[in-house]
DNA sequence: TTTTAAATAATAGTATTACTATTCAATATA
DNA sequence: TATATTGAATAGTAATACTATTATTTAAAA
């Protein structure tokens, strides 16, 4: 039953060998307990990467890692619910590594901008030893994440506080937007715009790039530039 | 194949009885060319508004409005481009809306104010006597527009121009934010963010309020106030 | 007016997907 | 050693996505 994990406390004790405890009600059975759950969630990465989560099946699945179909549902109920866990495991990994990367800067503004550049590039490969491919775990954010929540199921989904991790890491965002500037009335909004807005822009660069004015300027670091021009004129 | 359509001409012509000519490549049969295609539509907006585009099939559209399954293949090829049509439908009443509402106002800021408001309040029921329940057509804007775009096939179904009433859309709120500030570097992006922000702020506002501030602040018109202040403060 | 062609929709399928009941095999515990 | 307990596979079913074919209506040509 361990939902709020303090993480302050255990950012540094598992640096090492990076994992994260996800609330018990996404899974059946704790994939991180097993060396097939564990690999059911590597393998689901990549598979979702290459196809893309409505062609994705547990069927797929199974075949692409040897094993069946039913033995995945020993683990999640339904493909929802194991994108629902890689982006826990997502959205925990970001708050760790804002609260990692942003210790050593002195200047707010400063660690605002590195929360910009966090979301906007691609991702550490080397920051803890976890399994996952990072980049390809990015890509997926871009892409899938929106469909964990925009469901007709989400008031049920939410009561389980399965969407903590993005809220704590909402909610983390937004005491530095108070920190940085306290007469700003909509912290909150603007850390999730900050965060939504970083991947539909990242995909629009890529797949529909008229919906932004990428053609115009560098292309790499352009909505780095983008969020950061956004942000800071909000918060004078 | 009529692609680019002179919307200015048609606007006023077409007032009374509202239809746009939706692009050829995305149906089968032209839904707007028999009573069945007109009620499919129709019924499509009801029943994914009601289940979800999750739980939408072909089979209970056909079921609810006591027709059969193959008979809407023959308009569609898949439930992806029913929506799809749904959505151009939308971003040309909205670039409609725009043009329309935007030309008795003087003040650019004015202009650019009511923009805001456009996307952010409920559809005027009576603008154009479309057959559409605009209210639950802008429900299943917030929480099903994404997911048009965010499938591993973008790049081909983009290339036969299904985006361009939103590129449109896009285009003339971007001509608006460089006549209003000429010198800011980013009016596409803006404008897009402006749209897909007021989707995904309303959306948490109702369901995942914690994401937002909503609870700081008066409910009806808190996307509003946000955006317009996000927006002008970025065009300073 | 009759015949023929075209358009429209329904019937009756198949293949895939999502999910489950049951069985089998391997460990762990008493 | 006997017996729970756990983990995973077999073998299904129901629903979904899609299609080939047939029937019916409408329109055009002879």
């Amino acid at each position: 039953m361990l939902i709020s994990v303090n993480f302050e406390c255990r950012y540094f004790i598992m640096d090492y060998s990076l994992s994260f405890k996800v609330n018990e009600h996404i899974y059946l059975r704790d994939p991180e307990g097993t060396e097939l759950g564990k690999q059911i969630i590597k393998h689901a990465i990549e598979l979702i990467y290459e196809i893309g989560f409505e062609h994705f099946t547990f069927k797929k699945l199974a075949l692409e890692m040897n094993t069946t179909e039913a033995s995945i549902y020993r683990y999640f109920t339904n493909k929802h619910r194991l994108l629902l866990y890689i982006l826990n495991w997502y959205w925990s990994y970001m708050e760790y590594l804002v609260v990692v990367q942003l210790e050593p800067i002195q200047d707010i503004r400063a660690k605002l901008e590195r929360v910009v550049e966090l979301f906007t590039h691609e991702l550490p490969e080397r920051v803890g030893q976890s399994d996952y491919n990072k980049n390809r775990l990015h890509q997926i954010v871009i892409s899938e994440s929106s469909k964990v929540y925009l469901v007709k199921e989400v008031k049920e989904i939410n009561e389980n506080e399965v969407f903590k991790p993005y809220k704590d890491l909402c909610a983390r965002i937004s005491d530095l937007i108070k920190t940085y500037q306290p007469n700003y009335p909509f912290p909150h909004s603007l850390s999730t715009t900050l965060i939504e807005t970083a991947h539909s822009q990242l995909f629009f660069s890529t797949y529909l790039p008229k919906l932004t004015d990428v053609q115009d300027l560098p292309k790499p670091g352009f909505v780095e530039q983008y969020l950061k021009d956004l942000v800071f004129k909000a918060l004078v």
